[in-house]
RNA sequence: GGAGAGAUGGCCGAGUGGCUUAAGGCGCAGGUUUGCUAAACCUGUGUAGUCGUAAGGCUACCGAGGGUUCGAAUCCCUCUCUCUCCGCCA
């Protein structure tokens, strides 16, 4: 959530800012500000009002001390109707709050300022390559047909349990997965740092809210229902990423200063309707509507955000690194940035058998985006309340590096060579053909 | 799922309709005293909104939401969570 108070001070700006994502939210803004005047101007009258109301009752209290009933009689006369104009007041301000909240949870962060302009993915500017794309002495086999000779993924048997795009992973791809997931965690809480949590994998509504999930994309969760009662469907949701449950860890607390920087990685599953993306590329593992990811998150000092998101992206980058897999590092431009982000990265994986590139890890810097929406605050040296940064990353996506994986180091014997750093965990250097 | 007990500031804890502006204690910060440390004493010490150049004022907040009342931490209703016991269960 942006904050109201530099929407009120800066309108220009922050139209201006939200004007480059393209998506016309600069001209809510007007909106807001009517009705944060509205809310101030109908604040003063009840807070006088309430006043003026706690004056007379301290009045008719002493004068209740002294037996003078007649005299507070009158005056509870007199204060009768205060009160039924405070109980009118007060309703109508939680009406005019709850307006602009609504329209407040609908505005998208705004860009941070060495965030590129443009439209689409098409205006995303690469920052940089690593290594080369891998050559084969012959045609590199698609991810799909690799699994299905391999029996790394029975496909119909997956769609047969829970529709199309949900996978069964068996024998070598079951243990794959949990090599890759393993490595991942070992990698971060290791070498880069992070304190290792598993969280829940359902979460309240408010954590959606909190990370920003919703109320924007509602549509893209996974509600949960206990049995047949209704009654409890739209309190729990599946987590779409473990950004949801981690980032709203401490949501509703003031932190120490020294507390920070925070740093955790948890794996999770990840739940995705995909609403509305049904039929755009959907068969084999790239698009799923469940897939496994280990994630980073960081809650930071403002001052040190942006250098925490370099070396986040960094920290992703080492999973491909130690992988040996050709990927590039891209910058989302404001036009294709997600809703919460104020700057992100995207790492793209090369898959030999695909011919492209797939989205393996984002790393964004949310700035006080999120913060602000789950009231999480840290007190400083001096005793000040502030928001601290919030960043997110993936430290990968599973699904898509398994792919990356297998098609980049397929053999022509039809066995898959493991990379040096995984085999202590798949406990073999490949996986056999046939 | 059943029965019972609870939820008050950073922490402990008092408070059954108005001398509560939430007592008292602990902790923390500053000060006085002091070779140093400690002790003692004094002062201060929540969150948010709003008005104000500022000093400061006002309003709200005692698990959450409603209600009664001139006035609610206190009375009534609903809900959430925690603890104890019972049942069921991986």
């Amino acid at each position: 959530m942006l904050d109201v108070k530099m929407i009120r001070d800066k309108p220009d700006l922050v139209r201006q800012r939200l004007a480059t994502r393209g998506a016309g939210d600069e001209t809510k803004i007007d909106e807001v500000l009517s009705l944060d005047e509205k809310r101030r101007s109908l604040l003063s009258e009840v807070e006088s009002l309430k006043a003026q109301r706690n004056r007379v009752s301290k009045e008719i209290g002493a004068l209740m001390g002294q037996k003078k009933v007649a005299e507070a009689e009158a005056k509870k006369t007199e204060t009768r109707q205060i009160g039924d104009k405070i109980t009118e007041l007060d309703r109508t301000v939680q009406d005019v709050e709850r307006a602009r909240d609504h329209v407040m949870l609908r505005l998208p962060n705004i860009p941070h300022s060495s965030v590129a302009v443009g439209n689409s993915a098409a205006d995303n500017p690469i920052v940089r390559h690593w290594s080369e794309q891998p050559s084969f002495a012959f045609t590199p086999k698609s991810h799909i047909e690799l699994c299905e000779k391999l029996g790394m993924i029975d496909f119909a048997r997956g769609t047969k349990l829970s529709g199309s795009g949900f996978l069964l992973y068996t024998n070598w791809g079951a243990r794959l997965e949990r090599a890759l997931i393993h490595f991942l965690l070992d990698l971060h809480t290791g070498t880069h740092r992070y304190v290792e949590v598993s969280p829940p994998f359902i979460v309240k509504s408010e954590c959606m809210v909190g990370a920003g999930q919703f109320p924007k994309s509602v549509d893209q969760a996974y509600a949960v229902q206990e049995g047949e009662d209704t009654s409890t469907l739209g309190k729990l949701y599946l987590v779409p990423t473990a950004e949801t449950p981690v980032a709203n860890i401490h949501r509703e607390e003031i932190l120490k200063e020294n507390q920070l920087p925070i740093y955790y990685c948890a794996y999770s599953p990840c739940f995705r309707a995909e609403a509305g993306a049904a039929g755009v590329g959907t068969r084999g593992m790239i698009r799923v509507h469940q897939f496994d990811k280990v994630e980073l998150i960081k809650i930071v000092q403002p001052e040190t955000g942006y250098d925490e998101l370099e070396s986040m992206v960094g920290h992703a980058e080492t999973v491909l690194q130690r992988m040996g897999l050709h990927y590039r590092v891209l910058q989302l431009c404001t036009g294709d940035m997600g809703f919460t982000s104020a700057k992100t990265y995207d790492i793209e994986v090369w898959a030999p058998g695909q011919g492209q590139y797939l989205e393996v890890s984002s790393c964004s810097n949310c700035e006080d985006f999120q913060a602000r929406r789950m009231n999480l605050r840290y007190k400083t040296e001096a005793g000040e309340n502030r928001f601290p940064h919030i960043l997110n990353g993936s430290g990968t996506a599973l699904a898509r590096l398994f792919v990356a994986l297998i098609e980049t180091f397929q053999q022509p014997d039809g066995s898959i060579a493991i990379p040096t750093a995984l085999q202590p965990y798949l406990k073999v250097d490949r996986i056999p053909a046939g």
